[in-house]
DNA sequence: GGGTGAACTGAACGTTGTTAAGCTGTCAAG
DNA sequence: CTTGACAGCTTAACAACGTTCAGTTCACCC
C-alpha cells in the first residue's frame, strides 16, 4: 500500500498524489484508506519509511574502509535514492518515520562512525550535517529537473537568465555553475563538508587537527 | 500584499495560508487577488522575494573581514531570518524569485568571495554549498520547532523516544544531539563546513591547500 | 447459524484553488 | 458634460480535495 503511493508518486508527483487517486490504483474508495491511516500525513510518513527501508540497504553495503569512504558513499546512495523519486527530497524531509525499524540502521551507521575514532557526540554531528547537506542539495536539485532522469524545468533555461541578468557576471556565471553539472557541484560540496568534518569534528587522536564544540547564537533580526 | 501574505504566514503557518483569508486580510475577495497573481504559486513566489529583500539589507551588513567571517556571518543571518517566519525555509525552498532585484545582492557576495582569493567557479560552489547546508538544516530544524520562538514538536519529545529505541544507544544519544541545542548543531556543522571549503575550494594561492575539481557520479538504485 | 469484527462502500460536508461574467469607480478624450 | 476605456473588484459557481459517518459485505468462530 505504501509500495503503490510511492510507485504512483513518480507517475503523478506529490501534488498530484491524492487519496481517490491512491485508492483508484488499489482497486477502492477513498474513504477505504482510512481503515489503514489516521489521515494523509499519516500515509504520506509511511511512504516515507518505505523509501527509507529501500535505502538501508543499500546504506548497509557502503564501504567502510575509511570513514571519509563511509561518508561520501552514503551521501551519495540517499542522493540517487531521492532522486529516484518524483519530489523524493521533499517527501522525504517533510515526514517522520514511523515505528522503530530506522533504529538499526542509524546505529549501524553511527557505530562505522565511532568506530572511526569520532565521539559519539561528534559522530552525531557529522552524521547530521552530512545528511543536511545532501537533502538541502537535492531539494534544490529537484527543483531545477523535476522528474528522475528528465529535463531541465523551462523556468530555468540558463540563456534567457544570462540576458536579464546583464550586467551582473559573477551572478550569471553562479547560475550556469548552479544548474549545469549537478553531479560535480554534488561531489564538491561533499567533499567540501567531508575535508571540513575531519578538520574540526574528528578528536586529534584519530589524525584530524582540532576538535571543539561550539558557540551560541540567537535572535531574529 | 506580498507584505501582508508574510505577515500573515507567521499567523496562520503556510498550510493555513489560503486566498480567501489573505484576502479576508486585505478587506477583499479571494477571485480579487487574480488581478494581481496568475495563480498561488506565483503569489508565495513573490512572498520569497519579499523575504529575500529584508533579508539582504541584514546580508550587505555582513562583516566582510575575511572570506570566513563573511560566510559564516552571512549563513547565520539567512538562517536567523528563514527561523523567523513559520514554514520560512519550506516557502523559501520551493519558490523561485521574481524580479531581477535578487542580483545585485548576488553579485555583491560572489564579489566578496572572488575578492578573497577564490575563482569565480569555486566562489559559486563555496556559497552554494553553504546555502544548501543552511537550507536543510534549517527545514529540519523547523519541523522539529514549527513556529517561531515556540516550544518543540511534541511528536519529538526525547524521552518517549528513548524509550521505544531501548536497545539502540547510539541512536538515541544521536537524537538527543540534534534535537537538543540546534543553535550549537548550526555552528558546529558551519565551522565544518568553512573549513572544508577553505580545504578543497580555495586555490593554493590564498593560503590553502587543495583546489580540485570533481568526478562524476549518477545512476539510481 | 447467529454473532463478531475487519474491510470496505456510498453519500455527504466543508474548504480549497480557480474561472467566468458582470459591476463600479476614475480619468482622459471628444 | 458626456462617452468610453480600463483597472479593480464582486458574486456565483465549478471541480477536486481531505475527511466523516452510517451502513454493508464477507470471512471466521463458538
Amino acid at each position: 500500500m505504501a509500495e503503490t503511493a510511492l510507485r504512483l508518486l513518480n507517475e503523478v508527483g506529490l501534488e498530484g498524489l491524492t487519496l481517490r487517486r491512491i485508492a483508484q490504483e488499489l482497486g477502492v474508495q477513498a474513504p477505504a484508506l482510512y481503515w489503514h491511516f489516521k489521515n494523509k500525513q499519516e500515509l504520506l510518513d509511511e511512504v516515507a519509511t518505505e523509501m527509507f527501508r529501500r535505502m538501508t540497504g543499500a546504506l548497509t553495503a557502503v564501504d567502510t574502509g575509511t570513514w571519509q569512504e563511509f561518508l561520501t558513499g552514503a551521501a551519495r546512495v540517499i542522493r540517487n535514492f531521492l532522486l529516484g523519486y518524483r519530489d523524493g527530497a521533499k517527501v522525504f524531509s517533510g515526514t517522520r518515520f514511523t515505528g522503530i525499524g530506522y533504529a538499526g540502521p542509524v546505529e549501524g551507521m553511527m557505530r562505522v562512525i565511532v568506530d572511526a575514532g569520532f565521539t559519539p557526540q561528534a559522530a552525531a554531528r557529522a552524521w547530521f550535517t552530512i545528511n543536511t547537506y545532501t537533502m538541502g542539495y537535492v531539494i534544490e536539485e529537484q527543483s531545477v529537473y523535476p522528474d528522475p532522469g528528465g529535463e531541465r524545468d523551462p523556468a530555468y533555461e540558463l540563456e534567457e537568465r544570462a540576458r536579464k541578468l546583464e550586467g551582473y557576471p559573477l551572478a550569471i556565471q553562479a547560475g550556469e555553475v548552479f544548474f549545469n553539472d549537478l553531479d560535480a557541484g554534488f561531489e564538491d560540496g561533499l567533499h567540501a563538508v567531508v575535508a571540513g568534518i575531519e578538520a574540526t569534528l574528528l578528536p586529534p587522536s584519530a589524525g584530524g587537527s582540532a576538535g571543539g564544540s561550539a558557540s551560541g547564537s540567537s535572535g531574529v533580526e
